[in-house]
RNA sequence: UCCCCGGUAGCUCAGCGGUAGAGCGGGUGGCUGUUAACCACUAGGUCGCAGGUUCGAAUCCUGCCCGGGGAGCCA
């Protein structure tokens, strides 16, 4: 091969009308009569291959029709501007090179189930809707970093292996550390409140896991948090913190990820709202207010949108079913073409798929209405309750001033309100939940001992901890974001675990 | 641990008491600057496992296993 300039996708715009040598995968081909595409990925980017029998010869072309998806190439060809292709540009190839074979790839050209793709995850992480996904996850990720370093934070590591519960209420996985029980890790907290007394602003950045059976779209076994504390913040300016971080991390994602969004399909409409308008500060008495629907939100109450959804699914529902009888007994005349009757099999089972989902929504909503209805004052908000307060913004919300009991040891209570502490939590609009937990930590050390005991937590393995109260102890705050909640939101995701390279839940540790 | 839904071809699913089906993917041939291309032919199955009911079970019943969603717990 000729020497010419090795480039990636990504740098096309520099290349237009350049010859270019390109180095990597077949991620989908068809073949015509004079010439085979090629859907080309490098990892930068994709696009389409043009092998013309004129150009390539006709040896170039009969390899070409062989090639397996997902065949490593080399490729020498012109960049050529086509407004048709993914990225404005094609590549007319002069000549290509096997690198490495690829026969029977498992991910067929169509859709699959979730439990397939993941068992295939190492392979299924090369096609479109990952990749995308994956770069929205580094650019948060970077954001994280720039946002916290331009304020003059230094990020310090927790450990992983810990001798106690943070909390003590969560399961966690237990290790044999040289024969001592050891836990992963369920937070960096409590040693970034020790780091934040040393440093002043500190942020925690790592893995953290849980050994909760939990199945649900919410919940992973391992995950990442970023986990910020601040020496001398009060709650205050822990939710003003809260709110510049969320808003500057949405706003770097619209601002360098719109083709990757695209290709994920996200309707940005609330993302940019949420970067921009103030996030509702709601207290914890007023958050139940506006479940039960005694509040309104704009002149709206919780029960009445609950109930309009209500009626408006089960119209959709009764269209959908004579839709679906309609299907059916088109496909009950006798005749049909084998074609025909495919399209209508295809076309039948998709109003099925719609019409599951909403008769589970219809099936839901006399629920939510009810547990709204039926709040038990002074408990800790269900998925339920959430999903009927959030409706309501199109922003993100901050519940604050908590119930004492329902809240962990260390927050610290309002001095002149001491049945609440001051807790905070950020909900995500859009159905994707609880995305921070935080507030400011209790600093006297006669108080903290004393909810040590009513936790019924070990006294002794607190004892480093309570150090931070007998010497020079100051009033401060901090909070967690779960990396995967975020990103899922931010990319519309179905998952938590679409959100992350290799998920690990229950029942999931390969591959 | 509990509640709801599901397990049929490599994949996505239909069939729900009477001879096991379609689309995609694989193979062969045709057509075509194509966009999950298209058309024809072809190969491909212990219907999750075990037991029961029945003349007859993928279909009904019971138990178990696995998966999905939710509760709990939380980011």
């Amino acid at each position: 091969m000729e020497k010419v300039q090795q480039v990636y996708i990504s740098q096309f715009p520099e290349y237009e009308g350049k010859e270019v040598l390109l180095k990597g995968w077949v991620a989908n081909r068809r073949t015509t009569k004079n010439v085979v595409f090629v859907v080309f990925r490098d990892g930068t980017g994709f696009t389409q291959l043009v092998i013309d029998k004129q150009l390539a010869g006709e040896e170039a072309y009969k390899e070409a029709d062989k090639l397996g998806l997902e065949t490593a190439i080399e490729v020498k060809g012109k960049v050529v501007r086509d407004e048709r292709q993914i990225g404005g540009f094609e590549v007319h190839v002069s000549e290509f090179k096997v690198i490495g074979e690829s026969e029977d790839y498992p991910i067929a050209k169509k859709e699959h189930g979730i439990d397939f793709l993941l068992d295939h995850r190492h392979l299924w992480l090369r096609h479109r809707r990952p990749w995308a996904t994956m770069r929205i996850r580094n650019e948060v990720v970077f954001a994280i970093h720039k946002f916290f370093q331009e304020r003059g934070f230094l990020q310090l590591d927790a450990p992983i292996f810990t001798a106690n519960a943070c909390e003590g209420t969560t399961t966690l996985f237990e290790t044999d550390f040289f024969g001592q029980p050891a836990y992963l890790s369920q937070s960096g907290q409590l040693y970034g409140e020790a780091m934040a007394l040393a440093c002043n602003k500190i942020y925690v950045f790592g893995p953290t896991f849980r050994a909760e059976k939990s199945k649900t779209r919410r919940h992973l076994a391992e995950f990442w948090m970023v986990e910020p504390e601040m020496a001398f913040y009060d709650l205050d300016m822990t939710m003003d913190l809260m709110e510049e971080f969320i808003k500057y991390l949405i706003s770097q994602v619209l601002k360098n990820r719109q083709f990757e969004l695209s290709l994920l399909e996200r309707n940005t409409t609330i993302l940019e709202s949420s970067a921009s308008k103030p996030y509702p500060r709601i207290t914890y008495d007023e958050a139940v207010e506006i479940i039960k629907g005694t509040r309104k939100v704009n002149g709206r109450s919780s029960l009445d949108v609950l109930k309009e959804d209500l009626a408006k699914t089960q119209e959709e529902i009764k269209k959908l079913e004579a839709e679906e009888k309609s299907l059916e007994k088109q496909l009950g005349t006798p005749g049909l073409g084998e074609k025909k009757k495919a399209r209508l099999q295809g076309q039948l089972g998709k109003v099925r798929e719609r019409l599951h989902k909403l008769r589970e929504r219809a099936k839901n909503i006399p629920l939510w209405i009810e547990q709204a209805e039926n709040f038990p004052y002074g408990e800790d908000f269900g998925g339920a309750h959430e999903t009927v307060l959030t409706r309501l913004f199109d922003t993100p919300i901050m519940v604050y001033k908590w119930p004492r009991e329902i809240k962990a040891f260390y927050m610290k209570p309002f001095e002149d309100d001491p049945n609440f502490v001051k807790g905070v939590d950020m909900l995500a609009p859009e159905g994707y939940g609880e995305i921070i937990g935080g507030g400011e930590r209790e600093t006297d050390l006669n108080a903290l001992l004393d909810q040590i005991k009513k936790h019924h937590l070990p006294e002794e393995a607190f004892q480093w901890y309570l150090d931070l109260r007998r010497y020079g102890s100051v009033p401060h705050s901090g909070f967690g974001l779960g990396l995967e909640r975020f990103i899922a939101w931010m990319g519309g995701l179905h998952h938590v675990r679409e959100a992350i390279p290799f998920p690990r839940y229950y029942g999931r540790l390969t591959p």
